[in-house]
RNA sequence: GUGGGUGUAGCUCAAGGGUAGAGCGCCUGACUGUGGCUCAGGAGGCUGCGGGUUCGAGACCCGUCACUCACCCCA
């Protein structure tokens, strides 16, 4: 006996029972995304790794050590995507993309791989959807993208999310915001966490964003970056105001401070209450630096990313449209066996979603496994019916029955399941 | 990487150191050509794995692996 062979640890299959809400999903995402104006692009599942060191920031928690990295056979370090924004920034720069006004709103849906511990609503590959509208610096380009992201989960109907938006500034007045932080919390080094104390030399920010009760309470009174905001005032003023006049709430949170090295200015977050520790549903912001750090020329953009197994996780019954009307055949004996499987196949190419049972076993069995499979109706076809040219169509939710000629049945159904009936 | 919880039938879970069970699901029959309900019967287990304590371990101890939740971090 060899070992069973089991899934990678934090990789899950996506059983079929799971599979219509994965589809309800990525059938909204598309759907939303082309209705606002994007377009779908794919990018490769790995990438040289110096893409994400430099992107990501060398000394974010993902480059230090959450990524699957090995080399080619030429030694080249590659590895497999642990975000969706590198890539495309990478591919919009290679095929020069920012030049046509027609590629310079994008969205793309697939797997990235983070080498974390596995919890609730994280895995090592999951799945992202996400947009990025780059080479405006509009704060309309803001609005608009929240809006979408809003929307996508307000047609989910999710549940208990908010929305949370936060600007960091740009760089300089970041810089000068982290200097007089640093100087507040430096009066109060010993009530901050270890962890905190940390952050103090390599991102002070992250200071902000510390669960530990101790902390929050030494944070409540720090000022608040919003209050040194110069230059990129005015634009998160606009922000505010654009989400306010197209009434998408949200509400404030200075303590917002994304993760990613390349954000800056407008940054949000959605988050649902219905979820585990891992509540983010989607985040994202601005980066307007990040184009020139990939060496390319400077471009403003702004996107988001999805965590689409935790929208999964959380999307309810109510956003689940009625399965296709099945219909079973059940055909037995020496004659009927043989007619019930062209007849099936004539229902097939008549578009009907249809199935049957190839052991010939009794009409009661047959029945059974109709049920089982939740046939809506099921064709009789025995001897008897075959004989005569019929078969008897058997509605399986108020097991009426009556019998229609052999050869018309393809037309009949498929007619009848124009509209179906629910169960 | 750190900490907690849990590993027993396909699934959900019982079994105070003394014969491994239930519910659901599956198969068969009652009903030889009519599903769901009911009743009767049946199949299905190296109790995660390896050691130890004991007359005797699913249970207690040690190790290990897996799953899971949380920290960290993030979608």
């Amino acid at each position: 006996m060899f070992t069973m062979i089991r899934a990678i640890k934090g990789i899950k299959d996506i059983l079929p029972d799971q599979l219509p809400r994965w589809n309800v999903v990525e059938g909204a995402a598309h759907r939303l995304a082309r209705c606002y104006g994007f377009r779908e692009i794919r990018i490769p599942i790995f990438e040289i790794t110096e893409l994400y060191i430099r992107s990501i920031g060398g000394t974010t928690d993902i480059v230090e050590k959450e990524m699957y990295t090995f080399n080619d056979r030429d030694g080249t370090s590659l590895t497999l995507r642990p975000e969706g924004t590198a890539g495309v920034v990478r591919a919009i720069i290679e095929h020069g993309l920012a030049n046509n006004p027609a590629t310079r709103k994008l969205y793309y849906i697939g797997p990235m791989f983070r080498h974390e511990r596995p919890q609730a609503g994280r895995f090592r590959q999951f799945n992202q959807f996400g947009v990025e509208f780059i080479g405006s610096t509009s704060p309309k380009a803001d609005v608009e993208v929240i809006s979408l992201l809003w929307r996508f989960f307000s047609t989910l109907a999710l549940p208990s999310i908010t929305l949370e938006i936060n600007s960091l500034g740009q760089p300089p007045e970041r810089q000068r915001y982290k200097a007089v932080l640093l100087t507040y919390l430096q009066g109060k080094i010993d009530r901050l966490c270890g962890n905190c104390q940390r952050r103090m030399e390599f991102n002070p920010l992250r200071v902000l964003d510390c669960k530990v009760m101790e902390c929050r309470a030494v944070t409540e009174s720090a000022p608040s970056l919003i209050d040194y905001l110069s230059t990129s005032a005015q634009h998160f003023k606009d922000v505010r105001a654009g989400l306010e006049d197209l009434g998408i709430p949200y509400s404030l949170n200075s303590r917002l401070v994304r993760g990613l090295d390349y954000y800056s200015m407008t940054t949000f977050e959605v988050t649902s209450s219905s979820l585990g520790a891992q509540n983010t549903i989607g985040a994202g912001g601005r980066y307007d630096g990040l184009f020139e750090v990939l060496g390319g020329k400077s471009t403003p953009a702004i996107g988001f990313a999805v965590g689409l197994e935790r929208v999964i996780s959380i999307l309810p019954e109510s956003a689940m449209p009625l399965p296709n009307p099945l219909v079973f055949i059940a055909g037995f004996g020496n004659r009927g066996l043989p007619a019930s499987f062209r007849l099936l196949e004539a229902l097939r190419s008549k578009g009907v979603t249809a199935e049957t049972d190839h052991y010939g076993s009794s009409l009661k069995n047959l029945l059974r496994l109709a049920d089982r499979l939740g046939a809506s109706f099921t064709i009789i076809l025995g001897d008897e019916e075959c004989m005569q040219g019929q078969v008897l169509l058997r509605n399986m939710y108020t097991k009426e029955q009556e019998t229609i000629p052999l050869n018309s049945a393809p037309d009949v159904l498929a007619n009848r399941l124009k509209t179906p009936n629910s169960p």
